[in-house]
DNA sequence: CGCAGATGGTTGCAAGTGCAACTATTGCAA
DNA sequence: TTGCAATAGTTGCACTTGCAACCATCTGCG
């Protein structure tokens, strides 16, 4: 899960050894730091909090992903697409997750009466109460793992510069670089 | 591999309907708009990277970050578990890894002669060749969907900011939030 | 009508993953 | 020496995952 380096120190001088001297050409070494931090703090932070989550609560990071978006959905609802893109994750792999997480009664799966390709998937009672026990020690541990390692000042502007990266990677598609 | 949301807007307002008002007590909305992008941020650049890289070179991401630790190590070799950690992958995970890049013909397995529990997995020539080979364009696509995203000016600070990210969730154990 | 093409979801498959149990080897102590 | 604890790696297992192929349903055009 991280790329050329984890240490922070200067990871494209120990690869000019192999690559050659053109190695900084291709990646401002800023750049490489930048992004071997990128790759750690996520690899760090998500490690964590995946397995606070599924003591806590026997909920996956991803159950909790989706069960988040069905409990700000209309109704506690979304079609099996919809939550698929807002979850990013696989079409397939979220068929598979709402299988699971039925089994456990915290989602059913209707199909729509309107248009007969389409399923909703609900959160129900059981999995909003799931939800409600899981959520406020998650987000704390959120607060406590990401939020309370930098000032509320630098925080807007981490979000700014995450959100720029976010969005210059938006395209599905990946044409040549 | 996305939590609570994945639109920029007020994520926590709209939790606040199944959490009630004391959702921003737990999070600090501009906390918890900072991790959405985040999490929106890492999932997008990785699927693209990861891509680019298999269609170019057919290696994973993953495979790339075990033959790079291995390129800037002594003698193109390393321990399997000093690999393992470098790489933040589990111990196992590492063992089938390697059983793959060896297949490929890029990494070799040599027992350690002062200690036969060791085993050093070295990059061969072959593997050498590859990795320049997959380098370039994969260091170069890493500059462009992560470092031209931000001016220079800023990579610096959100280097400091991850690493304070990173340096808060070192641990491996986890004990309570 | 009726059938081609688009759209929504699911399934087959071939991976990848981590944990815990296991094997091999070493080091140390009685 | 013998024996036991520690260390390095591998393997069994159960679970996820995404892609591509597939089935079901709808839509629109002839």
């Amino acid at each position: 899960m991280a790329t050329v380096d984890h240490s922070q120190n200067a990871p494209l001088d120990d690869l000019s050894k192999i690559l050659g001297s053109d190695a900084h050409a291709l990646l401002d070494p800023a750049v490489a730091r930048a992004w071997i931090a990128f790759l750690t703090a996520y690899g760090r932070i998500t490690r964590a909090l995946s397995s606070e989550l599924m003591d806590a609560s026997g909920m996956s990071l991803a159950d909790f992903d989706v069960m988040a978006q069905l409990a700000r959905a209309e109704g506690y609802a979304l079609r099996m697409t919809e939550l698929a893109d807002a979850a990013l994750i696989s079409k397939s792999g979220l068929t598979r997750r709402i299988d699971r997480l039925a089994v456990n009664g915290w989602v059913t799966r209707r199909r729509c009466t309107e248009d007969g390709r389409v399923h909703w998937a609900t959160l129900t009672p059981l999995g909003v109460k799931a939800f409600r026990g899981a959520a406020p020690g998650h987000l704390r541990a959120v607060a406590e793992r990401f939020g309370a390692s930098l000032p509320a000042s630098e925080m807007d502007r981490l979000t700014r510069d995450l959100i720029k990266i976010a969005a210059k990677n938006k395209e599905r598609t990946r044409e040549a670089v």
